[in-house]
DNA sequence: GCCAACTTATCGCGAAATGCTATGAATTAA
DNA sequence: TTAATTCATAGCATTTCGCGATAAGTTGGC
């Protein structure tokens, strides 16, 4: 046989109370359980725990020490199941979303915010690296979710769509192009052309727009960063096809973003978790959070 | 529904393990059983604990924080039945006996270093009190057992016979009853005598004495301890009826101790503890250390 | 790309335990 | 002495528990 939980609880219980019946009516149980509960304890515990007659119950030293012990186990358990359950319940946790720097720059930011204010027990931690290692982190569970844009092929990687974004012009205030109206691709043949790399998600599609226009690509800066290019804008060396959530980081800047069609190019902004690993109540919270976030941040921008 | 030791045991076992058919095999119960178990673990925590396809199973941060908090409390309730084992086994204990001063200075002393060469772990306290004060200290708890002579009468005490002690005559090595034959109580008539106060047994039984003979008790000096009466008798000042153990005390002086016979009277030394209260492991060996003690300590003298 | 092997989840059944009611035994208070 | 209270025991119905069999799903090899 082995000792229980059960028969610790009503140990104490008795302890406490001073009384077999007494301590029945507390644990809503009858009174001949008690019994046997001790009595099952002490053959375990290989000691008298309770001095009784028909009229005392008092606890033997034995007793009384095992008292001691016992209630401190069970008051660390009841802590340990209440931690876990803060944790079920959002109160408490941790958070580690990976997200390349612009994302991470002018998208979380806010939305972490909304989302602390909703889950204040909860700390996030931000891992701003590049688009492949966002994936790379979200599978062996350095990050516990990741957004930007990735190939729906990714192997044991959950997608949960946030955003449509579409790809739009940034020229400086000076530049024919700025006005009101939306720019073809096909405009952007005469201007040097500011572009990310080529490890860069968006290179590629702005790698599409040109070959949908059949003109040639001819990249007059090509750098990693969008703010770089987007200060290189500024400058008034060139134009640069950026996503639409970077108007934010243009901000105070002067620099204007212009629609772009011809064909409008969008890319899904997806949150990412792995598949296998179960979502953690902290990361389906945030999930919801930043898709209402996203969606109130660039739906008239974005569409 | 609630959560049982038997369901940590498992967690912990998977958790360390890392596959609920290893630790199956570890813990020798069937495989489905533990699917059960943690099932209803993590029902009750509202978390899941792992994350497990058919092929790998691993702890959720959950998991990995409820296994911190789960160990710990399985190891201490561990410690706990150990320590009560320890009492059970006098691995380890605590023992207060009482006694009266003589008794406490001739006869526990040797007692409690042989009961300590047995069981190193018990500690052992003496309390040294009077008479009437050690049937109260056991009735309430404040000694566990004690050894004298006692009224057989007394309520709600247990009584153990140790050895049976005679009444001894103590003289100085120049009286005229220092011999070698016994002495008889109608010799004593003669000398002056050192009596114990009256509150002390020893000195009703001194007085049934000097009634048998129909001699007057007149005491030359009343005193209340036995060590005192013998540095009287020591002295020259008198002869006193002592018990025989006060021989231990006279030992290494100028003090002898004569069979006292016509009448022989002797009492019982008994062992005492409270009848209602359990008797302790410690108290149990205790018992028989000093039933077994003062048997080979006093039989030719006191027979 | 399919198959084989391995691992976890589910199901059904039999055995064990659990807890309750009724009753007994013992002690205290009136 | 009796009545009342309290813990222990017995018998019984119910629930739970754990096992075997089987299903479902994933991985690794061919």
């Amino acid at each position: 046989m082995k000792i229980t939980l059960k028969q610790i609880e009503c140990f104490l219980a008795v302890a406490e109370y001073g009384s077999f019946s007494g301590a029945s009516k507390r644990l809503n149980t009858a009174q001949p359980a008690l019994s046997q509960a001790i009595k099952d304890l002490e053959a375990e515990l290989g000691v008298r725990l309770f001095d009784r007659t028909t009229r005392r119950v008092e606890l033997t030293d034995a007793g009384r020490e095992f008292q001691q012990s016992a209630a401190k186990v069970i008051e660390e358990l009841e802590h340990a199941v209440e931690s876990v359950h803060e944790l079920a319940e959002r109160k408490r946790g941790r958070l580690t979303v990976a997200a390349p720097p612009l994302l991470a720059a002018v998208v979380l930011p806010q939305a972490i915010a909304e989302f602390r204010r909703r889950f204040p027990g909860i700390s996030v931690q931000i891992a701003d690296v590049g688009t492949e290692q966002i994936v790379e982190s979200v599978r062996n569970g350095k990050a516990d979710c990741g957004i930007g844009t990735f190939q729906p092929s990714e192997e044991g990687i959950e997608r949960v769509a946030l955003v449509r974004d579409s790809l739009m012009l940034f020229c400086d205030e000076a530049s024919p192009l700025n006005g009101s109206e939306p720019v073809c691709w096909s405009e952007l043949a005469d201007y040097p052309l500011v572009t990310l790399t080529r490890d860069s998600g968006i290179r590629l599609l702005v790698e599409v727009g040109f070959e949908s226009c059949e003109l040639p690509l001819k990249p007059a800066f090509e750098v990693a960063q969008v703010t770089t290019a987007i200060a290189l804008v500024e400058a008034g060396l060139g134009v640069a096809v950026l996503p639409t959530y970077a108007l934010a980081a243009a901000r105070y800047r002067k620099v204007n973003g212009r629609q772009l069609v011809e064909p409008v190019i969008s890319r899904e902004i997806v949150l990412i978790h792995a598949s296998g690993r179960s979502v953690s109540p902290a990361v389906q919270a945030f999930s919801q959070v930043i898709r209402r976030f996203a969606q109130q941040l660039t739906p008239q921008e974005a569409r």
